[in-house]
DNA sequence: GCCAACGTTGGC
DNA sequence: GCCAACGTTGGC
């Protein structure tokens, strides 16, 4: 079981609209690090969702539903999606601002690399974010 | 809205 | 293969 956290902007796919339509096929990612991440991913693997630009904050809980495939919306074979599901709407949202204060995630890749849209996570930071989220 | 960080592109 | 120019992302 691996552990991530994705990145969406709310104006354009937000946690609630993930909800609605109750899947989503996480397509446009068009970095290699971030594609390299996508294809590690394996089914069941759990995902944080994070909001950026608005926000700015982790909101909810997916994981992964369909592992690594061509990206449809683009006839160039270097690009994969994968399909995520939601789990769990968090009573709590978890702040950038709270990420990086706590010595225990200042050396995420989200804080490290912010430019990085699909990151990976180590079991300790996952768990540690998920608790935070249920305080 | 600005700017830093960083990835990509293209000329040489 | 290097590097300058440029574009994009995302925090502030």
């Amino acid at each position: 079981m691996n552990y991530w956290l994705v990145k969406s902007e709310p104006f354009k796919y937000s946690w609630d609209h993930f909800v609605a339509e109750g899947k989503s096929m996480w397509d446009g990612v068009r970095n290699y690090q971030a594609r390299n991440n996508m294809m590690a991913m394996k089914a069941g693997d759990l995902v944080l969702f994070y909001h950026s630009n608005e926000g700015k904050e982790v909101v909810g809980l997916a994981k992964v539903a369909k592992e690594h495939y061509p990206d449809p919306t683009t006839d160039d074979p270097r690009w994969v999606v994968v399909n995520l599901v939601p789990v769990e709407k968090f009573p709590k949202t978890v702040t950038l601002a709270y990420m990086k204060s706590d010595e225990r995630l200042k050396d995420m890749a989200l804080i490290k690399q912010s430019r990085l849209s699909v990151i990976p996570l180590k079991a300790e930071e996952f768990d540690l974010i998920v608790a935070l989220a249920h305080e």
